[in-house]
DNA sequence: GCAAAAGTGTTCATTGTACACCCATGA
DNA sequence: TCATGGGTGTACAATGAACACTTTTGC
């Protein structure tokens, strides 16, 4: 009745790299789109959800124990996003922190999305732009209201590298000293106790923070209508 | 190679009935999981994507310009979740203004999604209890951070209907003085100058408000991290 | 000593909550 | 006049932004 119809899963890996968010890609050799960018994925087997097929599509590209975090973006299922059968495609946002630097295959590669001319996602294949889009907003959106930083972030780091890595990210400045205090006050970061030697310029040597948690937390309940009760926003003794 | 699979959406329809958060679903009349409860929804058709399917699956069960707002909520795809071919879903959330009362199939009714014990739901066909709980959750929070309650809402309505329909939404009593100047300091809600009449009981005859915006907006960009410049929250003149 | 980098203290505007108090209507 | 529901005013705590100032290093 209804003509056949595969289902691929996508994976918009990011990574803060070099100062500048980028995304894993890897550039088709064939038609359709040869030499166009692609992101990482394939078709869904058999025996596995899509949450299971998108990690192991990865495996095949990044070591998946560097990969922090996967969430589900969007079903993109226009019926000619791709040319040929029938295509649907559940997107999904991946994320590596800023110190790894898996091996990956000789066609793929990190490409910065710069922002207002994309030059890089120009050349994307099929909606592959969108789906980097995408993935890039709730990145951005989550940031700000969950510990997600851990995802990007070394195991340990200094609050200027944390500064860079959420400037990044987000595409605009931010303040180290307000970012620490946020983020301390939401109990979001806590210091190691150890000290980061400091650069050749000399400066004061900066203290070692790390996550509390590694697990994803929305960490700034959304503001109003709260049960009554509760005090302010986070009711922390 | 893999083994054919089909692709259906389904939609959790959501509607503030007597006071009560309901969801639209209908009763199957045959295996399997005949008896039980399911979410509207069908197949995909081979030109439409899942937005439009679910909007046409949405037309035969409620006029579909009753359902002010859809949105996609996730990809379920458990190879087992249904028996037989294997079939692949997008959710969706769909909201219904509380002073519609569609006509419905006779199959099809509103079911309370009563919180602790939900009961309706224990009887709910295949993985739909858990797309309900989904779709609740996301209602919950974009209550929130947007103006969603346009969808939930009359076209007016005095504020302690509007205080009754995200108590029922969000679970828990909300104060119809906070949530007034909240929504109004945010310019999502305004005055219509109109008056409602007092009840049977007498008191002060309420104003009129309606929706500024009937489409979705954020309204409370999230707390921390916004570019330097901005002032507090909202850049409001 | 001086520049550079890190971190702390303080002030301020804005937000949401809580609660007291005033208004308008029906009986 | 009184109960009932609607609406406003005010005080308070928490938050994030901004910015001045202090601390610690290399040269």
């Amino acid at each position: 009745m209804t003509r056949p119809t595969e289902h691929e899963v996508l994976a918009a890996v990011l990574q803060i790299r070099c100062g500048a968010l980028q995304v894993l890609a890897w550039q088709r050799a064939r038609p359709p789109d040869s030499g166009r960018w692609a992101l990482p994925g394939g078709l869904l087997g058999d025996d596995e959800d899509v949450e299971r097929s998108v990690r192991r599509q990865l495996a095949e590209k990044v070591d998946v124990r560097e990969v922090t975090h996967v969430e589900q973006i969007a079903v993109f299922s226009r019926p000619d996003r791709v040319p040929g059968t029938r295509r649907i495609a559940t997107a999904f946002l991946g994320l590596v922190p800023s110190d790894a630097d898996p091996a990956v295959p000789a066609d793929t590669a990190w490409h910065p999305l710069a922002a207002p001319p994309a030059t890089a996602l120009e050349k994307a294949a099929f909606d592959h732009a969108a789906i980097v889009d995408d993935a890039r907003d709730r990145l951005r959106a989550k940031l700000s209201y969950t510990n997600l930083g851990f995802a990007l972030a070394p195991r340990e780091f200094t609050i200027s590298a944390l500064r860079d890595l959420y400037a990044a990210a987000l595409g605009h400045p931010v303040s180290a000293t307000n970012l620490q205090r946020v983020l301390t006050r939401r109990r979001v970061l806590e210091p190691t106790g150890a000290m980061a030697p400091p650069g050749p310029a000399g400066g004061r040597p900066a203290a070692l923070f790390r996550f509390t948690e590694r697990t994803l937390r929305v960490t700034d309940a959304f503001a109003v209508l709260r049960p009554p009760g509760e005090g302010a926003r986070t009711a922390v003794p």
